[in-house]
DNA sequence: AGGCTTTGTGCAACTAGTTGCACAACCATG
DNA sequence: CATGGTTGTGCAACTAGTTGCACAAAGCCT
């Protein structure tokens, strides 16, 4: 029960509509909790029904009309004691490693590409939070807000690193691997 | 789609019931593709309605009677199958990193306490995967099924290493923190 | 004016994963 | 031999996330 919490803080940073939270859960949000723009919406109406959030006042908000939302004291409320309380980490799933154990059995044929893609959008994505860390945090910035938000963009960093130099090793292994390995 | 799949891996490796593959899925399979033993006997009821998976014959497979479930060619072709294919990364979602970004707005009142106690999981599950590398991958044994299966581990414990530095760092910076960071 | 694309909101149906519980068989033990 | 725990299988209901599509309004192009 996240996506209520992520569209908290995000409304908190700043009121948004649905698709202007939508595009921010395609930055920097969506890097550690994507959503699509009809759960936003979805969840945007329970939030409301809910007294957490309300829509700000506008001339017409009919339908293709934009309507922005920003959060009430309850909303607030609730996401200070969601962040407060302790949670156990959620089980990882993460299909590559899973096809890297079946390749294990049933031979390898066939998914050394896809592991060079994914080294590429890996990369690719590593790069792109390097620049948001040159252009968001240049060094002396360190108010509490700005040294915790740099501390989720490293965590985001170091997990793409780990994953292209895990990529890059898991390339030189196959390459060494002999022909046949079925069985 | 991927429980089925994690399960003919699972069976491709040893024919078991359902009760052994849920335990092996809580050992080592779980630690990148977690599933309840509910989750696991839907799915083999499926795998074996379409053909993928069969019951070994045994007495009297009655409810409360363990039944054991081996691959059928069919099933090993498309393991295969959906080995070789391109698949993108579905999309991370880690309520830590969430939370880390809910508490520059609404303040780290609280938040402290459970990070220590995820760094202390993460230890463990480090000391875990270290304990079974040194049991199960000594230096020497290197067919192609044995490099692929510590590469899997190897990126277990890194990125659990990881965590470990990730929260450490975190918690660091918790200590300079300034006490209000409210608003 | 007529159609064509973009922006914006949203419903409906489906798939995957979680939670709670039921119940049979077996095994120990007082 | 009853009772109580453990092993093992499984259904049902629910929650969260995905996919596909509908439709209104506004701007652009000819």
């Amino acid at each position: 029960m996240s996506l209520p919490h992520a569209i908290l803080t995000a409304l908190l940073e700043k009121p948004s509509s649905g698709l202007e939270l939508t595009r921010r859960f395609d930055r920097s949000i969506g890097y550690f909790w994507s959503a699509t723009h009809q759960q936003i919406y979805r969840e945007l109406g329970r939030l409301e029904a809910e007294g957490h959030i309300r829509a700000l006042p506008t001339e017409q908000p009919a339908r293709g009309q934009k309507k922005s939302y920003e959060v009430l004291p309850a909303g607030r409320a609730e996401l200070q004691r969601w962040t407060a309380a302790a949670q156990d980490p959620r089980p990882h799933r993460d299909t590559l490693l899973l096809r890297m154990r079946a390749a294990a059995v049933v031979g390898t044929e066939g998914i050394e590409a896809d592991l060079r893609r994914h080294l590429t959008l890996h990369q690719r994505q590593l790069a792109e939070y390097e620049e948001i860390e040159k252009r968001d945090f240049p060094p002396g910035r360190d108010s509490a807000q700005d040294r915790l938000r740099h501390l989720v963009l490293r965590a985001g960093i170091d997990l793409e690193t780990f994953w292209t130099q895990w990529l890059a090793h898991a390339l030189e292994e196959f390459a060494e691997l002999p022909g046949a390995e079925d069985g």
